[in-house]
DNA sequence: GGAAGGTATCGTACAAAGTATGAAATGGCC
DNA sequence: GGCCATTTCATACTTTGTACGATACCTTCC
């Protein structure tokens, strides 16, 4: 009845669940979730499109396997540690992630069935939140608030038509040529003065929010 | 010969882009973005597949168009009116609205060419906070703040396995049990505590912390 | 060593989906 | 009615997910 589970021997690195969705992982990465498709998948491995169905069930637990795959990147804050720079660490640690990864955000809205790396994250952050000294109702408001935010400013990130620091002003101009001053105003003011200064990127806006949610949770705690 | 259906009492209202659009918005809602395709909305609109692409040039137009066309769901804020108030309710309809097409969520990572409702709307948000006294700097700062915190709560709400105040139990016992609380004792002491207690709704914790950050901007021009 | 039997891989095939191409139907205007 | 632009559709090709069964390979027991 119980399966023999050896795995002693590893000399010509067989198929394997792992390797599956690690491969999966660097096809979404390097095309897009819409790039992965079983055939791109088994030519990454090196493999024809029909093995990799006696490592997952179908495509959709795919999809579950790399989601939760990378929520395994995040590094888990630490229990021992003030519970402030443990949070600043894990939350950068995500937006990080997310960013090497941005169709995982895409998939988290279908995806409904969390898998064991990403209960192991829920639970050291809801133990960290605990152990700071929140009670178990503050830990869900706290952790609610926090984590909307992370998901949301990476969200925010992955849909912006440009990254880093530079390309701003040559996809924003062209928008914003589209539509007359008009119309837009306010955006038009924002773009001009601000986002096409040279030097802005939008990635810094993440420290100021993280910063206000910090503060007015450790105000809380401190209040009570 | 041919049957004159002109002269009829059914006037034939013809297809456009408009009709495409709303469809196309009709079966994601019914049956997520997975089962829009060609196909289903030409069965929506009583057409044959092709005859959408008069309208749209391919998919991809669809799923920006129905993006733009959520955005433009949601209630602007008004610019006479208190900011905070007025920031509190487009928060709640953008809230309801991504509640009423989950699937926007998904699309929101891969989608970057704003459509104009979605200028307007971030127009007319901007145009809110700088009336209020926030400077353009700190406007980019605030904004990205607040629509952080609004996507990603929907992105989690999205997430849930449950929907509403009852579903909780239903759905998160049988994942607690399949694993130890040894494994996860932080979750466990949450979900038996809090979460599996009747009555409990996530959805009840967007009004927190929208309430710390609302507050938090709000000192923070006071300060000023 | 060799056969048995399980496990991993693959070949073939089909259904569903996006869409190119061009034909047919329809409606507006004289 | 006749002409033309616009709208709708029929057909067909390509890509994708995956069912089904065959094959290659590896372990185990004689």
């Amino acid at each position: 009845m119980s399966k023999t589970v050896t795995g002693g021997s590893r000399e010509r690195v067989p198929l394997s669940r792992e390797r599956v969705l690690r491969a999966a992982v660097a096809v979404a990465d390097a095309g897009g979730i819409g790039s992965l498709t079983i055939r791109s998948l088994a030519g990454e491995l090196g493999v024809k499109p029909m093995s990799v169905y006696h490592y997952v069930a179908n495509k959709e637990e795919i999809l579950d396997g790399i989601v939760d795959l990378v929520f395994g990147e995040i590094e888990l804050p630490s229990a021992d540690g003030d519970w402030r720079s443990e949070m600043r660490r894990r939350a950068a640690s995500a937006r990080r992630v997310l960013r090497r990864h941005p169709w995982a955000l895409g998939l988290l809205e279908s995806r409904t069935a969390p898998g064991p790396a990403t209960l192991r994250h829920h639970d050291a952050v809801v133990g960290v939140l605990r152990r700071a000294g929140f009670s178990v109702e503050m830990t869900a408001h706290a952790y609610a608030l926090i984590d909307s935010y992370v998901y949301g400013f990476a969200l925010q990130e992955a849909a912006l038509p440009f990254h880093g620091s530079d390309g701003a002003a040559g996809v924003t101009r062209p928008i914003m040529q589209k539509f007359s001053a008009d119309e837009y105003p306010h955006l038009v003011e924002m773009a001009t003065e601000h986002i096409l200064r040279p030097g802005y990127d939008f990635g810094d806006e993440f420290e100021f929010g993280l910063g206000v949610i910090l503060d007015s949770l450790a105000r809380w705690i401190r209040g009570r």
